[in-house]
RNA sequence: GGCCCCAUGGUCGAGUGGUUAAGACACGGGCCUUUCAAGCCCGAGACGGGGGUUCAAUUCCCCCUGGGGUCACCA
């Protein structure tokens, strides 16, 4: 597959979106496949919506996807300038050529006079076309235009006969009539090229072989084609990857939760975790796999085992695949993830380092995300939690249960302090329910509310040896008098 | 509306002219167990409809329906 050359070319107007993010894994893979070369492209050609920090946002996400670029900003590189913006002379020249040989004309009508016009053709029930009145302009006319103070922008010659056929490596052949397509432009009057244009002179000046891109763009691509055809240029290959949809089957937008890459990883998604759940919508490995990691990914990774068909993205896959990596995870990679969440908390800091680390170990099969993780984790460090309301009721707040903790609190008071370990605590506890002659979750379901104020988390035993003496008897006795002070009341 | 794309369980998806139509998430049940997870086992659940072609269509063709995309001096 000779010399490679893919490229992911956002434009800066916001955050990276999901769909742009497995847009840049497919393109990644391929490279990297291929050893060839991913290239970051910014098409900031829309004076109007281009802002500053959304570039920053998009090469940040990218970078914690860990989808490196060979080329493109911070990086440079033989192709270069990276942006656009920066050129400007390149378009203008590619368009000169086309003037020169005919193929593009000036066009003097305003953008407001187009839209008047589409709109007159739309009530009309007509397709809204450009219907071409400045292309045989005379150079008479031309100049009563110009001298007039009128501003033109650049139009392609499009032959109103025949057909423009996209071949595409996941769709086959696409054809399209070109009679029903516009002359469209080139550069605009503000002397900008158009997103078509621009994208075509980049894509062959950078020797761009494949372009992988959103569905969304396989209308564009006859227009491109068209392009390429006027400047005698070999278009790269085509593979339209299908479209990213919400739960409802619509276009994914904000009010689906979740859609830009920095939302998932403030939510407490892993990247790999991410790459890989991206990875699978719309590609599947040969073998099936739904845990892939990057290296085997790379390896099995193939344009034509791209599925056509829209897929409608599930934050609970994603979850569960999160969860795996989650429990899989470096355990100190984990710890440093946590630790500037908890610190924001208020909940620990570097000092608890390796406390945190235990009681990572002891909660992180029952999370998925490390925000839940911080949930779980936050009665290790802190007294001040809550009974649950239904735990409550059902454990604590029962005949005899404050005797019960009493009885608990003198049993584990009285385990020597180098003895109060999983086993040496076990011990003691199941001596005390033999005595009780009751069942060891008689005294344990009581005991996890006491401790950890819910009804679910570790083995009690993990809960107690980690919490240490001093705590468990704290807690202990705050929930005695909690407890007979409930009942007392009501 | 014109043009274009797509159509396998709720979701992601494998697959092929002849298969008991994979697998995963989710869901239900079980095992394990002090709880919840994790893990393991089991279960329910799909080829949108109609015509063709063919000995045989989920698979190939056409139509319909449904969904999506696109019709800018946005990208």
């Amino acid at each position: 597959m000779g010399n490679v050359r893919v490229r992911f070319a956002p434009s800066p107007t916001g955050y990276l979106h999901i769909g742009g993010a497995r847009t840049a894994l497919f393109n990644w893979l391929w490279a990297r496949k291929n050893e060839g070369s991913f290239i970051l492209r910014i098409e900031d050609t829309d004076l109007k919506r281009s802002r500053e920090e959304a570039l920053g946002s998009i090469l940040d996400s990218l970078r914690w996807l860990g989808l490196d670029w060979d080329e493109g900003p911070e990086k440079g590189g033989p192709a270069g300038p990276y942006f656009q913006s920066e050129r400007i002379e390149l378009y203008r020249q590619h368009a000169e050529r086309l003037l020169a040989s005919g193929r593009a004309y000036h066009c003097y009508c305003s953008p407001e006079e187009l839209t008047e016009r589409r709109e007159a053709m739309r009530r009309e029930g007509k397709a809204p076309r450009y219907d071409r009145r400045c292309r045989d302009l005379t150079p008479e006319e031309r100049r009563a235009l110009e001298s007039a103070g009128r501003r033109s922008a650049l139009r392609l010659k499009v032959p109103d006969t025949g057909t423009t056929v996209v071949r595409d490596v996941i769709r086959g052949q696409v054809s399209f009539d070109n009679s029903s397509m516009d002359d469209i432009v080139i550069m605009k009057s503000d002397g900008m090229p158009t997103y078509n244009f621009a994208c075509v002179v980049d894509d062959a000046t950078m020797g761009i072989t494949h372009v992988i891109r959103g569905e969304e763009h396989l209308s564009n691509t006859p227009k491109q084609l068209q392009i390429y055809e006027a400047l005698d240029l070999r278009p790269p290959v085509f593979a339209h990857v299908p479209m990213i949809l919400a739960p409802d089957r619509s276009k994914l937008s904000k009010r689906h939760g979740a859609t830009a890459v920095e939302e998932f990883r403030e939510d407490g998604y892993l990247p790999e975790a991410l790459v890989n759940y991206l990875a699978l919508l719309g590609w599947s490995p040969e073998g099936g796999e739904e845990i892939i990691g990057r290296a085997q990914m790379i390896e099995q990774f193939d344009l034509d085992r791209i599925s056509k068909t829209a897929a409608i993205y599930d934050i609970k896959k994603l979850t569960w695949i999160n969860g795996h990596y989650l429990r899989e995870a470096d355990l100190e990679v984990v710890v440093d993830l946590m630790l500037p969440r908890l610190k924001r908390r208020g909940l620990a800091d570097e000092s608890q380092r390796g406390y945190l680390r235990d009681v990572i170990v002891a909660v992180r099969t029952r999370v998925r995300t490390l925000t839940e993780l911080e949930d779980a984790v936050s009665y290790y460090f802190t007294d001040d939690f809550p009974y649950e309301e239904k735990g409550s009721r059902k454990y604590l707040l029962k005949d005899g249960v404050a005797d019960l903790l009493r009885e608990a609190a003198q049993c584990l008071a009285a385990v020597p302090d180098d003895h109060f370990t999983v086993e040496g605590t076990e011990r003691a506890y199941r001596q005390l329910i033999a005595d009780l002659g009751i069942t060891g979750g008689k005294l344990i379901h009581p005991t996890r509310m006491a401790l950890t104020g819910r009804t679910v988390g570790p083995g009690i035993f993990d809960v107690i040896s980690l919490l240490g003496k001093r705590r468990v008897l704290e807690r202990l006795n705050k929930a005695i008098d909690w407890v007979e002070a409930q009942r007392e009341e009501p």
